[in-house]
DNA sequence: GCAACTGCTTTTGAAATGAAAGCAGTTTTC
DNA sequence: GAAAACTGCTTTCATTTCAAAAGCAGTTGC
C-alpha cells in the first residue's frame, strides 16, 4: 500500500486527490455537461490536451473516482461514470460556482448555471444528485430526470437572447 | 489588464484562484489554525517549501484572497489577514472536510475538527465566520469568540487520549 | 554581544505541463 | 467497397513549475 501522504487531514486528502487545474474541470463536464467519452471531454471550455486528460481520467479512475467500461455500441469507445464519491461532490460544484460568481469576472452565459444551483439550493442538489446516480449507477429514479436538462435549457436561451442582441446590436 | 483566463466559468476562475495544492492548505491554517505570520504558516502539517510559500503568500495577495500588514511590535514580521472573500471559503472548506471524512483514509486527530464542523452545520459554519471577520476586519462581534477555541479545544483532546492510550499501550 | 528569529531569495535538479503530431483500429458515407 | 472521419489514446519535445536546501540582511531578546 501506497500511504505517501502529506498528511491525514480530510482537507490535503481532498486536494491530493481533486486539487489541480484540470480534475474537477473533468468532473463538472460530466456532471452539468453530460460528457461520458475521450473526445466529448476534450472538447472543454478550457482546452485541456489529451495526453493531461488522459492522465487525469487514470487517476481519477485509480482514485475511485470514475469508472470506466466499454461502450456496446462502438468496440473503441470507452465510457466514463461518476461513482457515489463524485456525485457527493455536487454540493461542493454549487458552493464552488456561487463563491465564484460573487467574487471572480464571470461571464454570464456560463454562471447562469451556477445561478440556479444556488437558488435552487440543497433540494434541487440532491433532486440532481438523484439524477445522477439513475444515469452513472443506474439507481432507479421516480420521475423524469429534469435538473440537468434545464440547466443547460437556462444556457441555451441565454447564448440565444446574446446572438440575438449581438444581430440587433 | 490581463484577462488571460482559460475561460469564464465560475468554478474554473475559482480554480484557477486557489485550485492547486497549497493554497487551500495555507488559508486552512490560517482559518482554523488562526496563523498569521509567515513562520507559523512554514510550520504546516504538510511541511511546505519556504518559497512555494512566499509564491503563495504573494499571489493570494494580489487576487485579493489576503491582506498583508506590519507588525507593529516587530519591525521584520508582517501580518497576514483574510479577506471577506476567503471568509466566505469556511462553507467550502467545511463540505471538503466532510467529503475527505467520508470517502478517504483521513486520521482522527486531523479529522476531528472537519467532524465538530459538520455536525455543527451552517450555524456554526455562519458563527465562526463572523468570529474571523472580528479578528481580520475589525467587525465587531457580539459575545466571545468560541468556535476555533472550541474546535482547538476538542483536536487537543484527542491527541491527549491518544498519547494516553499510548502509554498504557 | 551573541544567539535566535524575522520574512523571505537563490540555487539546482526533478517533475509536471502543454502543444502538436501521430497511430492502429473502427465506423460512417457515398 | 474505398475513402474519409472518428475512436481513445501515446509520443515527442520545449517550457514551466515544484521542491529541498542553504543563505541572507536585518531585528529582537537576554
Amino acid at each position: 500500500m501506497k500511504d505517501d501522504h502529506r498528511s491525514g487531514c480530510p482537507i490535503n486528502l481532498s486536494l491530493e486527490v481533486f486539487g489541480d487545474k484540470w480534475s474537477l474541470l473533468i468532473i463538472r463536464d460530466m456532471i452539468f455537461g453530460g460528457k461520458r467519452h475521450f473526445r466529448e471531454l476534450l472538447r472543454s471550455q478550457e482546452g485541456i490536451s489529451s495526453n493531461i486528460l488522459a492522465d487525469r481520467l487514470k487517476m481519477l479512475v485509480d482514485e475511485g473516482m470514475l469508472t470506466k467500461t466499454d461502450d456496446p455500441t462502438h468496440k473503441q469507445k470507452a465510457i466514463y461514470s461518476l461513482t457515489e464519491m463524485t456525485i457527493a461532490l455536487v454540493p461542493i460544484m454549487a458552493h464552488l460556482g456561487a463563491w465564484g460568481r460573487r467574487y471572480l469576472a464571470v461571464s454570464e452565459e456560463l454562471s447562469i448555471r451556477a445561478e440556479l444551483m444556488e437558488t435552487g439550493g440543497p433540494d434541487l442538489w440532491d433532486r440532481f444528485m438523484d439524477e445522477l446516480r439513475c444515469e452513472h449507477l443506474g439507481l432507479p429514479l421516480d420521475g423524469p430526470p429534469r435538473v440537468r436538462a434545464t440547466l443547460q435549457a437556462a444556457y441555451e436561451d441565454v447564448i440565444a437572447r446574446k446572438t440575438l442582441e449581438g444581430v440587433v446590436a
